[in-house]
DNA sequence: GCCAACGTTGGC
DNA sequence: GCCAACGTTGGC
């Protein structure tokens, strides 16, 4: 099993909505590094970090979990999205999402800052300088000190 | 608002 | 294939 990270703005697409709604389609990853690992690596049941980027302040909030196998992202071959992509078509779709559903909120939210401060987490791809993929690959180990932080005052 | 660190585009 | 220009991400 591996585990994974993503981020997405909270007025974009937050915690809570993905709370309320149980499950969405992660839609509009326009990265192929991030296209990738959805196609090519994430699996069922896999679990997945949350994190609220460009937020005050920005922070990891919650756990997600790969409810779907790999598939086209609808919204490319829609014109009216912001996401349609007019290179995209039915035959050679561009781009391929998975379905993330809710897990569970952290019992508190960590801050960059405070994830930033600690050893354990130390190479987190999340924290170098100028990381800017949506979709990450996380070791188990960094997996398992975000929760034991989180479940931590 | 600033700007560093990207990724993409397109001319050549 | 190179690379400059440009656009975007996202922390601060």
């Amino acid at each position: 099993m591996s585990c994974w990270l993503v981020k997405s703005e909270p007025e974009a697409y937050s915690i809570d909505r993905l709370e309320r709604e149980g499950r969405t389609m992660w839609e509009g990853v326009r990265n192929y590094q991030a296209r990738n690992l959805m196609r090519d690596q994430m699996k069922v049941g896999e679990l997945v970090l949350f994190h609220h980027s460009n937020a005050d302040p920005p922070a990891l909030v919650g756990i997600a979990r790969v409810a779907s196998a790999p598939y086209p992202d609808p919204t490319q071959f829609d014109p009216a999205s912001k996401y349609f992509d007019a290179k995209a078509t039915k035959e050679a779709p561009r781009w391929i999402l998975v379905d993330l559903e809710f897990v569970e909120r952290l019992p508190r939210p960590l801050p960059l800052a405070e994830l930033k401060a600690d050893p354990g987490l130390e190479g987190m791809e999340l924290l170098r300088k100028g990381s800017r993929l949506s979709v990450q690959p996380v070791l188990d180990a960094h997996f398992q000190r975000v929760k034991e932080l989180s479940a931590s005052p």
